[in-house]
DNA sequence: CTTGACCTTGAAGTTAGCTTCAAGGTTAGG
DNA sequence: CCTAACCTTGAAGCTAACTTCAAGGTCAAG
């Protein structure tokens, strides 16, 4: 099967399986005399492993760890155990998704709730000096590191612009 | 106050301060004759409120277009609506989490349930097979574009590589 | 009058996961 | 023989939200 045949099956497109194998995450395969790439039945079913498992939270560097070279091969216990974290990193982040709800459903409710006798500016005023002395870190759930979250953990090493909450509290 | 002191109060770093200028989402502040910055107590609020916006999932440029230059004059109808298209993007990502924990669970569950009397290679080819034909959509909610999640809408316009899903099904 | 902690700027780097481009080789059909 | 639809490669571009770098000005203390 070439390249277009399988992006065809797979449902993926012919620059991502090259980009694939160029990082590394399919094996390199197979060419015809002409250069042409040349992948197995088994590649569809390789590559709807992979997107699956994105869909589920796994980065492709996650995934490159866990494939092995040889479907039949697994290492369980490393499986077993990236699943089980996987669980709990989405677990985190229903938590972290349940509390900005709530908080937006009581800005919301907040900002409705304008006294007849205030005006506009003075409720805006009320509502954010509310809103900013709410979550005294409630919502720092600073979740664990999984990739259906832009969770890039903006700390910092040692570096120019060095301070970031130095004092305060 | 200068740029490194706004820093230390809000909790940023002077260069997140100086992007966020640079983008149009603080507006540009006063100088000295010595061309350091000076911002007003207030700043401290702005940061404060642009933080707290990100956490709930908003991105900046929605922050930038929601922001009123006068913190007294907010567009109600234009923020109302948007905290309650936020509110359904996380409800949107709480259902595909919710799926997505099953999924691993379930996953979990089959892997453990290995019939006595098979290997462990006929086990992984039934696993991934269970595996594969498993979702026949379920978890492709695609869905809003709350950027707490990695949702960059890969669909393809008019492209060199431009099939993706041509025919099947 | 030197040191070091600030401040300034514009440009380039980072990360993840791809896509797009440029410049070409191959092949099946008419 | 030509054309269109494939295939190849390496390099560069994209997005978001910053950071880092280089190269330099300012200022208070000792």
């Amino acid at each position: 099967m070439k390249i277009g045949e399988l992006a065809q099956q797979s449902g993926l497109t012919p620059s991502r399986i090259r980009f694939y194998e160029r990082i590394g995450l399919l094996k390199t395969v197979e060419r015809r005399p002409n250069g042409y790439r040349t992948y197995p039945q088994q590649a569809v079913m390789i590559l709807g492993l992979i997107t699956t498992a994105q869909r589920a939270g796994f980065t492709l560097d996650e995934i490159r760890t866990l494939l092995p070279s040889d479907l039949t091969h697994w290492d369980h216990a490393a499986l077993m155990d990236a699943l089980t974290r996987k669980i709990a990193d989405i677990e985190a982040l229903q938590v972290r998704l349940t509390q900005s709800r709530a908080h937006l459903l009581r800005l919301i409710e907040d900002i409705q709730e304008r006294p007849d006798d205030m005006d506009c500016a003075a409720n805006a005023h009320r509502v954010l000096t509310n809103m900013l002395s709410d979550h005294p870190e409630a919502l720092d759930v600073t979740s664990g590191d999984i990739r259906l979250l832009d969770t890039k953990d903006r700390r910092q090493s040692v570096s120019p612009d060095r301070r970031k909450k130095t004092a305060s509290r």
